[in-house]
DNA sequence: CTGTTAGCGCATTCAG
DNA sequence: CTGAATGCGCTAACAG
């Protein structure tokens, strides 16, 4: 292993002024800064992060903690993160959380004893997922996507409630009247504000919401496959569903395909998040498409000014989503 | 900032001992352990790994650089490695070097000024991509899905060739013969082998391969779409495509929809990588399933036997895809 | 502009 | 079994 005295004694010069150079301090003589790039090259010489990071009481490391990486919504805003934090000169450490509360915890161990220099959360409960210990330590952090209750900080969210009352009463318009929902856990922000979103338009339209047509899951395929099927083997089955995330709606629609029926004709569909493949499946996916990317950004720059040291209340950036409307929820053909 | 010396003081004994209950030594006597304990938590305490990390000379993150966070390949992959290393009580810092040798290396240098205690890497390129300097400070690296030219490493692979052999031969016994390839970058060993296994079938059967149908793109969306419209576009256009991984697939489909083909008639399509969604879409998608999951448990294995000291000759996995045969590659209906 | 000195917080000697 | 002393590799503060 080869350290700083070692550059220092290769170079002639003493460690402080290898730290200089390797800071890019300006007030070296070029000389010896030449002789000390020299002797790094030569040795091979990698300055340990961890000793720098120890002795200057911060990193220059970002936690962000997502609750599915599997989920093609999060890697999408993770990849506005990325792009700020790389601008910034900070490194940004992904943690897939599987919306588990002890492993998310254990993450966010992670977070204060590496004592990274912010974090980036996207919570698995709103309730079970206790963010003050990283607070209390004076980590800055910012949420993503959902909220949790107690503490008040920077968010980033996407109008949900209203992206989802728009999706369903998209569907009301078409001429569906049945219309189900399967919405996710009720202990997160996204699970309820969707599910209230969809009680909101149908009491718009006078229709009383009818808790039998609601399902609640697990934000992933299984569980909107079983959500769906269990809806559609109701005596008097839904004539529309609308499904609060991408995952579920993968499910949803092998569900729809398992007991072989047709889309929207027998069951019109309106999903949550836009995906790639929304367009080529037949009939092709009506969907909220959440701006991903742009979460990301925001939520990175939110950050990134609290780790400058920028102080004042909490601030909650609101993104608002927009419908893709497509075949699976085409105008209903009366019979 | 509380630190070892405060939870001494309170617990009324010396750092050494806070030290030796924090790293569950036996000997110590368990009424002092106790009131360490006490301590610990009155103080809201929480070690330093910065700290211990210097002390030890050791650290226990890995770090895992993928080419593409958005390609659910990579994700899929990540989940199998996540198991292994928690598990044995790692945690796992991913990076996206987003297919740029740039963003790589200097990921790489993180993974060693950090002194990570393992690395995995599926690298961007086969020529460009320089792991040696993080194989010479020690640091074990276990490489997936793609290798790199130089360095005798463990590796983790897909049988590439054979399998893409395996997806021609298939169209080839329904009956297509003008049969193009959409392939990767060839700096990347998948990109090539897969050329290599489609170059195969076509040899084997007597036919020449026919580089006018041969195209190479960036393993991303709008490079599968642009090779699939040109392919299309030909005078003469191929009666089947080859597609070499996911997001290109995507794009290709995206390309025969724009130009109103009808698959399989018009033109037939096999996929690389097995998506959710490919049994959804008209006509549901032939693909190439490859074992992503097991990919990353194994990689995980080989990564934790050398850093519990295993020598030896490097060791290299070679896990079987499967071709899934759907309705894009049905026996040519002539016409 | 440069070298010397002194820790960052912890784990590991070595005495006792 | 426990405490005092030492230093991991680096940078900040201070002299010169």
């Amino acid at each position: 292993m080869v350290t700083i005295k070692d550059v220092a004694r290769a170079a002639g010069v003493s460690p402080a002024t290898v730290s200089r150079v390797l800071n890019e301090r300006p007030d070296v003589d070029p000389e010896l800064a030449e002789r000390v790039q020299a002797a790094i090259v030569e040795l091979g010489y990698q300055p340990s992060r961890v000793a720098r990071n120890l002795r200057r009481r911060e990193t220059s490391v970002w936690g962000m903690i997502i609750s599915d990486i599997r989920n093609p919504f999060f890697t999408d805003m993770v990849r506005g993160v990325e792009d700020v934090a790389y601008g910034a000169g900070y490194s940004l450490v992904l943690c897939d959380s599987d919306e588990d509360v002890a492993k998310e915890a254990r993450y966010l161990d992670l977070i204060m004893a590496e004592r990274m220099a912010g974090a980036i959360v996207s919570p698995a409960s709103s309730v079970g997922s206790n963010l003050n210990p990283v607070i209390a330590q004076g980590i800055p952090v910012v949420l993503v996507d959902r909220r949790v209750d107690s503490p008040i900080l920077d968010t980033v969210m996407v109008d949900d409630r209203r992206a989802a009352r728009g999706a369903v009463e998209h569907l009301i318009a078409n001429g569906y009247r049945r219309i189900a929902c399967v919405t996710g856990p009720l202990d997160t922000t996204t699970g309820q504000e969707r599910l209230a979103g969809y009680r909101d338009a149908l009491e718009r339209t006078g229709r009383p919401p009818e808790d039998e047509l609601v399902r609640t899951a697990d934000f992933k395929v299984g569980g909107g496959f079983a959500a769906t099927r269990s809806l559609l083997e109701l005596p008097e089955p839904p004539e529309a569903i609308f499904v609060a995330n991408n995952l579920m709606t993968l499910g949803a629609l092998s569900a729809i395909e398992a007991m072989g029926l047709v889309v929207p004709d027998e069951v019109a569909l309106v999903g949550f998040d836009d995906m790639p493949w929304a367009p080529l499946i037949r009939p092709p996916l009506t969907a909220v498409a959440q701006p991903t990317y742009e979460l990301g950004l925001e939520t990175a720059r939110l950050l990134l000014a609290r780790i400058r040291g920028e102080k004042g209340p909490p601030r909650h950036v609101m993104l608002a989503a927009s419908l893709e409307i497509r075949g699976s929820s085409a105008p209903r053909q009366r019979t």
